[in-house]
DNA sequence: GAAACGTGGCG
DNA sequence: TCGCCAAGTTT
C-alpha cells in the first residue's frame, strides 16, 4: 500500500470537474460563503432516489418554479402536486413530499432539522437522503451510502461480498474516508466520481482521482464489481382500460387509491392486472369499442400488456366508476406514463409528452 | 430480509 | 427485444 486513498485527493477533483445542476451550489461559490438552500437539496435528493439526474432536472425546476418555498408546497393541493410528479415514476415519493412539506412547514417553522436523526423521522426520508441533507445542505460530516457509493467503494477496496449483503462493511468503508472539513462538497464528489468516472460499465481508470490506490483495479476486478445477487425474471400480466368520452368531450377517469401501484394518481377506470385473462370491468353502460394494438409498459416487477376500450357515451347518463372530467380541466401530462401511453393509443399515436400545456382555465 | 414501488435510456 | 441501471423508502 504505496498509497493511501485521501478524500483531499478527490475534493481537488471536484474542484475542477464539479458537475453543474439547477439545485447544486458549485464547488468554487460554496467556498465564497454560498448557502445552498435545504429545500432545494431535499427535492432534489427526493426526486434522485432511484432516477437518473436528466430525467430530474426538469420537474426540479418545475417543481421549485411553482412552489418557491416550503410553506409554497405545503400549502398546494394534493392533486396538483400528484399532477406535477406524474411521469417521474415513484409515486409515494411525491405523497411523502407533500406530507414531509406540511410536517416541516406546521412542526418545524418551515425550516428543515439539520441532524441525520431529526430528518429521519419526516416521511419519505430514509438513511440516504437523510445523510444527503445533513451534508449537503448542512455541511455536518454524514456519510451518503447510495448505489454509486457502493459502486466506488467496492472496487476502491476490492470487495466481493454482494449487495446488499456487503452494505455494512461499505458503510463502514464510506465513514472512515468522509472528511470532516467540507462534507457537502465530498458527498456529491464520490457520487459524482460514480456517475462519472467509476460508471458501471467502462470505467474511465484513466481520468481517475483515485486510481493508484484502488484496489479493485490492481487486482483487476473492479469491471465485476459490485457483486450483486441475480433478480428475479418479471412476469407479463394483462388488462384492460376504459376510456370513456361524453359528446361534451370530458372523460371518465378515477383517482387511484392512495396505497399500492400509481397510488394517489389519476388513471383510466380498468381491471386487476393479472397474470391470467383479466375479468371484463366496464365503468359504466356503453358501447365498447376495442382499440386495436395493446399499451405494452414494464413496472419494477411485472411487464404489462393492457387492451384499451373505447366509448362515447351522451350526457344524460352517470357511471358505475370514476368520475367525467371536463376537456378544460383535463391534461394528458397528469397521467402516469401507462395511462399516458393508453391514452396515445386510444387517440390515434399522437403523443402527450409536454406539461408545457396550460390548463385552459383554472378555477 | 424480501417484496413492492415507475420510468427512460442504453448496449 | 431484453436486461441492467439510476443520488432509495416503506412495509
Amino acid at each position: 500500500m504505496r498509497e493511501p486513498i485521501d478524500p483531499l485527493t478527490l475534493l481537488q477533483w471536484y474542484d475542477r470537474h464539479a458537475r453543474i445542476m439547477p439545485w447544486r451550489v458549485s464547488p468554487g461559490d460554496r467556498c465564497a460563503g454560498v448557502r445552498p438552500d435545504p429545500y432545494r437539496i431535499w427535492m432534489s435528493e427526493v426526486m434522485l432516489q432511484q432516477t437518473t439526474v436528466a430525467a430530474v432536472k426538469e420537474y426540479f425546476v418545475r417543481f421549485t418554479r411553482r412552489w418557491p418555498s416550503v410553506t409554497d408546497l405545503a400549502a398546494a393541493k394534493d392533486a396538483d402536486v400528484m399532477g406535477e410528479w406524474a411521469g417521474l415514476g415513484y409515486y409515494a415519493r411525491a405523497r411523502n413530499l407533500l406530507k414531509c412539506a406540511r410536517v416541516v412547514a406546521d412542526e418545524y417553522d418551515g425550516i428543515f432539522p439539520d441532524t441525520h436523526d431529526e430528518l429521519l423521522k419526516l416521511p419519505g426520508i430514509g438513511p440516504y437522503t437523510a445523510a444527503a441533507v445533513s451534508s449537503i445542505a448542512y455541511d455536518l460530516p454524514e456519510t451518503v451510502l447510495d448505489g454509486n457509493v457502493e459502486r466506488v467503494m467496492s472496487r476502491l477496496y476490492d470487495v466481493h461480498t454482494p449487495l446488499p449483503l456487503s452494505k455494512p462493511e461499505l458503510m463502514t468503508l464510506a465513514q472512515a474516508l468522509t472528511p470532516q472539513e467540507r462534507a457537502g462538497d465530498y458527498a456529491q464528489a464520490v457520487m459524482d466520481l460514480g456517475a462519472t468516472i467509476c460508471t458501471p460499465k467502462n470505467p474511465a481508470c484513466g481520468l481517475c482521482p483515485w486510481r493508484d490506490p484502488c484496489k479493485g483495479r490492481l487486482a483487476g476486478t473492479h469491471v465485476e464489481l459490485p457483486k450483486k445477487v441475480p433478480k428475479k425474471k418479471k412476469p407479463i400480466r394483462l388488462g384492460i382500460a376504459y376510456i370513456a368520452r361524453r359528446v361534451d368531450g370530458a372523460y371518465l377517469l378515477e383517482t387511484r387509491p392512495d396505497k399500492g401501484l400509481l397510488g394517489g394518481m389519476l388513471g383510466w377506470p380498468g381491471s386487476e392486472w393479472i397474470e391470467g385473462v383479466p375479468v371484463e370491468a366496464e365503468p359504466m353502460k356503453a358501447q365498447w369499442k376495442v382499440i386495436e394494438g395493446e399499451a405494452r409498459h414494464t413496472f419494477t416487477h411485472f411487464h404489462l400488456r393492457l387492451i384499451v376500450k373505447t366509448a362515447l357515451v351522451p350526457m344524460d347518463r352517470s357511471p358505475d366508476t370514476g368520475e367525467f372530467m371536463p376537456l378544460e380541466e383535463f391534461r394528458p401530462s397528469d397521467l402516469p406514463t401507462v395511462m399516458r401511453k393508453a391514452f396515445d393509443l386510444a387517440t390515434g399515436g399522437s403523443k402527450t409528452t409536454s406539461k408545457d400545456a396550460p390548463r385552459s382555465r383554472a378555477k
